[in-house]
DNA sequence: ATGAAAGGTTCATGTTGTCAAATGTTCAGG
DNA sequence: CCTGAACATTTGACAACATGAACCTTTCAT
């Protein structure tokens, strides 16, 4: 688990606005947290699963690698790809290259759930409409340079993958 | 579950931008969940653990409350009060106006504990250390103004507490 | 060829979450 | 006062998730 060596951070006393900065985030967290385990729910997915067809939409991909992203054991995907596949959401495949690695593939069905639900997903539309245009424009802004300096880390984001542009490197 | 309507939310296409904070959001929910459960691990709690530790600094509270706030079912609460009780981390006392009622409080030791986590969760100080001080600033009124909408329900800290700094945009 | 290392699975165990069925309390009517 | 509805909490059964250790199979570097 602890693959990240955590870079030891200064002890610096946060100062008032980071502390109140950090509690909003743990607000918009439990919210955001609370919607998407509701919308995989109404489509009988639970928020693991649907974690994981999330991410197989941009194609197949090893075991190891779903379990890196979403950071937890691999002996627990098994699990959870074991579901999705008596459901027909995904398949695995075997390796080209390496016998040892199964590719987990989404089917059309896997598919077709994980886009609808990324699409009901509308976290953030009533909140963020409290917003102006220009004032969203700012938070994207501000919110890409939080992000860009922590690196690629995980885009496990559950609906992490629409931004066409990218985060600006 | 229970409390939400699910009101039908018009399905108006989300707008570029809305859609691309939505996915930075998601990120940044993704990167705060992990520093989250990697801190309250490292205190052996766990994420509901800490959760209820964390609404508990607010005083004392009855199940129910927290189940309301956490979004689950009483049953459940009843559980993870139990092992924070039985590590000396919560007291259930009897409510006086009523015997129904249960307050789950804090003792010193879980005060303390939750505290430090809250102190050493440095999600943001590193992503957030990339802004200055004017633009934290600007980044805490925009998040604030995004929750004043939904309504309380959410824990970790004073930042849920309303204030009314009209959004009339 | 041999052995270390890696990818997956299995098993045992613990926590979280739901639901349905208790138990005890409060409160509104009759 | 008595009864019954509504409420707060608990209990029990059960599914999913998460971790860690043990175990195959396959790969790869000697």
């Amino acid at each position: 688990m602890d693959t990240q060596p955590t870079e030891v951070v200064a002890p610096q006393p946060t100062d008032a606005i980071t502390r109140e900065v950090v509690d909003l985030m743990a607000n918009l967290v439990a919210l955001f947290h609370r919607e998407y385990e509701e919308a995989a729910a109404a489509r009988s997915l639970t928020g693991a699963q649907a974690k994981v067809l999330a991410l197989l939409r941009r194609g197949p991909m090893p075991m190891r690698h779903i379990a890196q992203t979403l950071s937890c054991e691999p002996s627990n995907i098994t699990g959870i790809v074991d579901r999705l596949e008596s459901r027909g959401f995904v398949t695995r495949e075997a390796d080209q290259h390496d016998r040892r690695v199964k590719l987990v593939a989404a089917t059309e069905a896997g598919s077709d759930a994980s886009e609808e639900l990324r699409e009901s997903l509308n976290f953030a539309r009533e909140p963020l409409a409290a917003l102006g245009d220009d004032e969203r424009a700012t938070l994207r802004d501000l919110l890409r340079r939080m992000l860009d300096g922590v690196g690629p880390g995980a885009p496990a984001g559950p609906a992490a993958s629409t931004d066409p542009a990218g985060p600006a490197a």
